[in-house]
This record gives structure tokens, sequence and C-alpha cells, in this order.
DNA sequence: CTTATTGTTCGATATATGTCGAACTATAAA
DNA sequence: TTTATAGTTCGACATATATCGAACAATAAG
């Protein structure tokens, strides 16, 4: 695990702090599972709004999803992008590949 | 990332919350970087105290590496071992594995 | 313009966490 | 047995966080 040394020690405790709260790491697998990394992420096939549609999922009211996706966003994690009404997200393909290579011997 | 829905959420933001404070992460990287996976744990080749290494290396107190060495263990990242006076540890490379394949598409 | 829907921001509150120093335990050395 | 070294446990304190509901903002529909 030679590139262990090479990470931002405050940068990667932020990243684990945002998957860190299970509510939190399950919008995140959410998003990883529904969508094809890079593209937008939707929960269904019919393009329903994601922090609605996630709240309603995880049983969790809309203000804390959204306080959720604010913290998942800020850490590089999730993007997003508003469509009318709704906040489209989907998830940072460059930032997984660097968790999966930080775990990598 | 279709194994996203294998995973169990609680467990894994645990995992998650013990390496999002950054000494804990700080020790888990140096543990990571100082050891051959499986093998015991050194800091230099005089197989010095992991504890109090860690703390001299950090620069924080004793009691506090112990409570984050006993945090990190409890979720399975590392394991450790007495020998002597001092307790030697080590990452546990069949969860850094889980963790690798957690990040993949 | 008015109403409905979606999401954000704010304030409050309860809970958890990181850190330290002091006291204690365990092992080794003299 | 006494002393030294290494680590753990405990109590305290300050700080951070997760969650909710209410109020607000933005967009869409009628």
């Amino acid at each position: 695990m030679s590139n262990y040394k090479t990470i931002d020690p405050e940068e990667f405790a932020e990243i684990f702090k945002a998957l860190s709260n299970p509510n939190r790491l399950k919008i995140f697998t959410l998003l990883a599972s529904c969508c094809i990394p890079g593209t937008v992420s939707v929960l269904d096939s019919d393009d329903t709004a994601c922090v609605g549609d996630l709240g309603r999922e995880l049983d969790i009211v809309k203000s804390t999803v959204s306080h959720h996706i604010k913290e998942l966003r800020r850490v590089g994690l999730i993007r997003t992008r508003r469509d009318g009404q709704k906040i489209l997200c989907w998830v940072d393909p460059d930032l997984v590949n660097a968790l999966r290579e930080f775990f990598a011997f």
C-alpha cells in the first residue's frame, strides 16, 4: 500500500465522514447502483426527482435529504444538476476510482 | 456498481466512521504503509511498540492513540497482538479488500 | 396571477465524538 | 520487591452532527 503516503489525510477523512452516516451511505449506494457512472441518475425509468425519491425510499424528510446531498456534493462524491423543479444527482466516477485505489495494495 | 446492494449500510458506515477522523486515518495509513499485509506491523525495523510509536509520530497522547486503536479494531480494520509490554498492530487485508470491492464498478 | 410541487435554509435539540490528564493495569528490568 | 515502561480506562469538557419542522425560494401548471 505504498500509495497511502501520497493522499491528503484531511481531505480523505472528510470523504469518509460523508460516508459514515447510514442514511448518507444509503443515498450514495442508491445513486451508485441506479445510474451508469458519468450519466444522470434516476431511481426509476421515469426520470423522477432525486431528493424526493431518495427521501421516500429512505423514509426521511426532504430537508434532511437535502442536507445529506449537500454534504456528499461538498466532498465531491456526487454531482448535481437542476432539471426543472428537480435536482438530479449522480456519483462522481473519478472520486470513486480514487477511493478504490486508496484501498489497493 | 451492482455489488452496492449487497452490503450492510450500518456496518460499512461504522467502518467509514472509523476512517473519518484525521488522526485515526493517519494511524491506518501508517500501519498500511509500514507493513506487509497479514504480517506484524512495525514502524521501523527495530520492532518497536505500535501505540507509543504512533503517538510520537502523530504527536498525540497515548490515551488518545489507545482509544483510536480500539475503534479501528472494533470495526475490524486492524488487528492487534501483545508482545511483551507492547501491542503490535497491523491492518486486516480482508477488510481492505472488501472496501476496495465496494468502490469497484 | 394563483396554486402546486420540489428543494433549500434556518433554528432548535438531542446525541455523539475527540481530546486530554489522572489513575490504574500489565509486563519487564534491576 | 522495587522501579520503569507500555498501554488502558475513566471522567470531563468542548465541539460537531443528525434530525426534524417551519419558513422560504424556484420552477411548473392552471
